[in-house]
DNA sequence: GTGAAAGCGCTAACAC
DNA sequence: GTGTTAGCGCTTTCAC
């Protein structure tokens, strides 16, 4: 043993709990006493050991984070909203990548039951019976991002997500009132849940203004770079006519422009542009892109705000929708 | 209490000592009595209590990465390389952001010390007495990324760094070769020991090839996007001939592809361009760049395997180089 | 083979 | 005011 509050005490002749309570603060201890163990403990460079305070106290202050992909620019804004709420309230943030595996994401639900953290956030692609019934089994304060339909009053979780179909709707409409009639969409594999979600809301645009729909301008695009680029090229070289694109993310959509500049297609002249997620790509783009805002800061931001509710032991199930903006850029001017 | 490891032994009617040797499979225990244990605590759910381990153990099975800025792609690949060694390992890894301030390295060297993790790897834009001063007296083992003469014999840390200068050598030399004439930097903060190590490299590349230097070449850039693009368009409106540009990271360089497509320069044909990093935006540039490969995935990986080799008792100083590598594409050709 | 008990470092209840 | 002590959940030593 060293540089406990046991050292501390034999050093200075006092007993632990004097000790302790001189350097906690908490319930009386003299002046003079006082200083002399502030001094002892200085020159012993004293630190608390916080898995003895995390196993007497039952919290450790730390918080899991778990994202899909760690380096994927969708989440940094999250990652700030959730990092910034925590720190003010004296928590940390453990982030922690589930490389969009239920492997993972259950391991680290296991981690949560073991008292490794408080709380948790969690982001997945696929909230499945699987992982929804470790995390209610853990009964460990959770807040997830999507919408989950089955929650009961006395579950442990929380959720808020947003509001993909109305997004999807914004985009639609937008192209169509800029004159588009023919809008394709790139979007993501079809057995996705936020897929189907925003296909609904190209169909309920489209349906709203009279606009015909045709299920050949529904490519599979795979929200990557690379993937987006040879899709569309593939759809342009069959001879389809397109005026309006929508493409899942910014990311993509570069992929778009890459091809387009390549193929000396115009944009916004010939086709008109719009991406999801209002990263700092879509600012770094030429030309820069209309996205619609999914509002990853506030999701990160009040998905830390109702963990932090449920730690202080307010138990009422919160359920937040964000309801997604559109940013007009010159890719759709 | 409850689903420890006492309510399993009060529930069999056998010890505690019985019961921990069941679970852990140490030392021996009978095979029907193993079985009646495994079948309570699976009914249970038991789960070890991380923080008793960590108490009683001393060790976390935790390492803290500390970067400046989570959201840099820059080091993803970092991430991803010191990740990979620890998961294998049996190692949890907590990622820290910084934000480049010494304040925060600082506390969360103060978090190591509370034996929060059993070690670290710390990234930072400034190595200064002060951190370098804490990381020492905190005992615990370390890595850091970046060179550091003062280290001595007795020190718990090691580092690993790449070549600044010689990756700026590569760059210079590539476009000496490519046939400019007039090669201009936008570099980072001149206060940087980055920035000084990689003029160097570009004054040396210049000497060996008797070609002249000129000091109001060298632009600073800052890393950025948007400040790139400012002051080469400042440059470039004041008159300023150039054949080639050497550019600090990728992102950078896309600030100065766009200023180009909006100037009529073409690149590589008026302007060859090089920039550093090799991140994936130098795949989704119109055109696409030759950039200096600093090796991030080497470095996470074998930070954290010398990281590791402390952490198991070998103490030996390891301090290791890496040498940055080119990748040519469009932008230069 | 199995159980009792000490102790990791700390907090907090309770004596005095 | 200050000290003694139990106990958080676990591992491990040492009896039996």
């Amino acid at each position: 043993m060293k540089n406990g509050i046991k050292d501390i005490a034999q050093i200075t002749g006092y007993s632990t709990a004097t000790v302790a309570r001189a350097l906690s603060g908490n319930g009386y201890c003299s002046k003079e006493k006082k200083e002399k163990i502030m001094a002892v403990a200085k020159q012993l460079d004293y630190q608390v050991n916080s898995s003895a305070i995390a196993l007497r106290c039952g919290y450790t202050r730390r918080i899991l984070f778990c994202i899909p992909d760690i380096c994927n620019i969708f989440y940094f804004k999250m990652i700030q909203g959730v990092m910034e709420v925590l720190e003010k309230n004296g928590y940390y943030t453990m982030l922690y990548p589930t490389d969009k595996k239920l492997e993972k994401e259950i391991e680290i639900i296991q981690l949560l039951k073991q008292k490794f953290c408080d709380g948790m956030i969690m982001v997945s692609f696929d909230f499945c019976q699987e992982n929804i019934s470790a995390i209610r089994e853990s009964n460990c304060p959770v807040v997830i991002t999507n919408k989950y339909d089955g929650q009961m009053e006395q579950d442990c979780f929380d959720y808020i997500f947003v509001d993909h179909t109305y997004g999807m709707e914004l985009a639609t409409e937008h192209l169509i009132e800029k004159g588009c009639k023919k809008i394709a969409v790139l979007s993501g594999s079809p057995t996705e849940q936020t897929t189907k979600e925003r296909l609904d809301g190209y169909f309920d645009a489209l349906k709203k203004h009279g606009m015909e729909m045709d299920r050949s301008y529904i490519l599979n695009g795979q929200y990557n770079n690379e993937c987006a680029y040879e899709t569309f090229k593939q759809f342009i070289e069959q001879g389809r006519k397109v005026d309006g694109l929508i493409v899942s993310n910014d990311y993509a959509a570069m992929g778009i422009l890459r091809y387009c500049h390549e193929a000396g297609i115009h944009i916004p002249e010939d086709i008109k542009l719009v991406s999801f997620d209002n990263t700092d790509y879509a600012l770094s783009c030429m030309p820069t892109l209309t996205s619609v805002d999914m509002r990853q800061y506030e999701i990160g931001k009040y998905a830390a705000e109702i963990l932090l509710e449920r730690l202080q032991g307010r138990s009422k199930n919160h359920n937040i929708v964000m309801q997604p903006t559109l940013v007009v850029r010159q890719s759709s001017k």
